[in-house]
DNA sequence: TTCTATATCATGGGTTTTTATGGGATTCAA
DNA sequence: TTGAATCCCATAAAAACCCATGATATAGAA
């Protein structure tokens, strides 16, 4: 399995765990790094998760912009500071950062959703509105085509 | 662990000593100083940091650049005049030195900030609009490239 | 099929270890 | 000898580790 797809709703414990779904798990487990890289959306409130490979050849991308570039400084101050490495517990757990959890509105329930090379972890409620949202937009554009 | 991630908010003590992140130590165990090295940023107000060994090949490359670009000026500036070597103590702490915690207007609270092959060390607050400012910059960039 | 053994998974909770932090004592150097 | 730096230990909170349970799925035998 090396794609993140479909949707798993999984709850947040007491002291913070969540459940990784095992299939995102197996998309992981081949690499170096034993868990997640994830850091809180810039346009959603939503959480952006990845394996430790993927955000390794981000970086190597900003790496070579021009070291003295602007770009490259804001590039850099985004992508690694706001970036946390989740270790899976020996059950396949992560512990949410609490600045993640209020990014997202996560309080009790989760939802990883799968994107391909990507996943998201969202508040099941506002991934269903966001959904839903993503969906009257495509049928606009398509009404808007054919007038 | 071979990248700086995340932001981690520490405290000062008395005696000047601050806990330099676990996972920011990982980086460099495995590396013949123990400890980080650190010169004061010369355009921000703030203090670079990094191991030993990304330190000495940064010196080495410094000679294969350009005399009179801006580049060569930054790291001659950085390497040669205000670069200091600290020491962990036996629980993962150092002490920053007076001149850099005016530079970076350091008082009570730390923010160890990473960029994946290095890290700085601000002011929280300072940090805080600086962080601000690089995103509205980026997502400028992003809409003037939409545009 | 139906029943049973096995494996996986999400979840809960107890225990141990790590981490950040404070402070005393000792060493070092000007 | 006095202030600073280093070493050592204590503590509380957080994180990591370990194991148990119930639900679900799977496989194989009757």
């Amino acid at each position: 399995m090396t794609l993140f797809l479909s949707t798993f709703i999984n709850k947040l414990d007491k002291k913070g765990r969540v459940s990784v779904p095992a299939s995102f798990r197996q998309c992981v487990v081949k690499h170096s790094f034993q868990g997640i890289v994830v850091f809180g959306s810039y346009k959603l409130p939503t959480v952006e998760g990845m394996s430790f490979e993927r955000m390794e050849r981000l970086s190597q991308n900003v790496d070579t912009l021009d070291i003295f570039s602007e770009a490259q400084e804001n590039l850099t101050a985004a992508l690694f500071s706001d970036t946390h490495m989740l270790p899976f517990d020996g059950d396949g757990r992560v512990l949410l950062p609490k600045l993640l959890l209020d990014h997202a509105q996560i309080t009790d329930t989760v939802a990883f959703v799968g994107r391909g090379a990507t996943f998201r972890i969202w508040n099941p409620t506002l991934f269903e509105t966001y959904q839903a949202k993503a969906r009257q937009l495509i049928q606009d554009r398509e009404a808007s085509q054919n007038a």
